[in-house]
DNA sequence: GTATAAATACTCGGATATTGCGTGTCCGAGTATGAAGGG
DNA sequence: CCCTTCATACTCGGACACGCAATATCCGAGTATTTATAC
């Protein structure tokens, strides 16, 4: 079960944003040079962002993405899903029908399949850690242990 | 983010060997009969919990494989660490060390990646709800639910 | 009748194809910019 | 000098390839059983 490497993208290109001030748009080709990454590929997660209402996208010369609100209105969460989707990672696909279940009477399975539950339990304590933690908490984290972080991408960004 | 199929497999199929009592192996082809699946793909899966200590396999003309340790031994946790593997979901590949933060001096990235950081600790409380549920309190929530089950797989085992 | 030995059927185990999704790329639609030309 | 118009460069957005891992399958190694045969 691997995730998806766009929710590392995005969740960096979101502190990106909010670090350079989210006044101007940054486009896709900077935000891109700015991680080393393939931009169009990564122009394909910032839509997924987009879509999800977590970032603006303005066209036309000076155009590129901004943030839709501020990072406290963002969870980890938000990020998660709009990359990964809202789909549930283990799917239940009622095998207990099957087979040796064929022959039991249908309303022996009104009841949720236990093993679905079990697993469910487990994903939703994982969404909940998700949706607890905000962007700027995140920023919070990251500016504490190196402050230096904001000042030095807002260099680089200015000369590049 | 999607969960291989075969942990549901698995987790039934464990459930399946302790209602049948455990006593003598049951083979591959009458598991994936009771659940209607390709045997030798489901073959594979239980090599996997084999090789994770959780089930014993026999060879032979009566051969097939058994539960290694009681339900309350095992947890939910231990089967999907078999099958998915231990690596984590989500795999921090540095990028802020790429491209604006390369001109950085590399002591600012002693300390970890924030956002790994949080995603690691929604990972954790993932796979704590996992470690916290053994298999007997699966069963335990099935029979529960549905008291005919073990009976009616036994019947269905014994003709089959 | 009993013990031995060979044949047999059935099982696991790993090596080998195939499919689907994540990854990566490309080109067209649209817009703000800036230049050019006329008033 | 200022306004209008047009060309342009740059951006997003969706459509189009590629690669790897999950999925699925097949065949060989090994063992307990069964059967046949000799004593």
């Amino acid at each position: 079960m691997r995730m998806s490497e766009g929710v590392e993208w995005a969740m960096h290109c979101c502190l990106t944003l909010a670090w350079l001030g989210n006044e101007v748009p940054v486009s896709t080709a900077k935000l891109a040079a700015g991680f080393e990454l393939p931009s169009a590929y990564l122009n394909k997660q910032l839509q997924a962002l987009a879509k999800a209402g977590i970032m603006t996208s303005t066209p036309g010369v000076r155009g590129g993405f901004r943030l839709a609100r501020p990072l406290e209105e963002i969870t980890v969460m938000d990020v998660v899903t709009a990359i990964e989707g809202s789909g549930e990672a283990f799917q239940c696909t009622e095998i207990r029908r099957r087979g040796a279940g064929a022959e039991r009477p249908e309303w022996q399975f009104r009841t949720p399949c236990a093993v679905s539950t079990a697993m469910r339990k487990a994903e939703m304590a994982w969404r909940r850690a998700l949706a607890a933690q905000t962007l700027a908490d995140v920023q919070a984290a990251a500016d504490r242990r190196a402050p230096q972080a904001g000042e030095a991408i807002r260099r680089w960004y200015a000369q590049n």
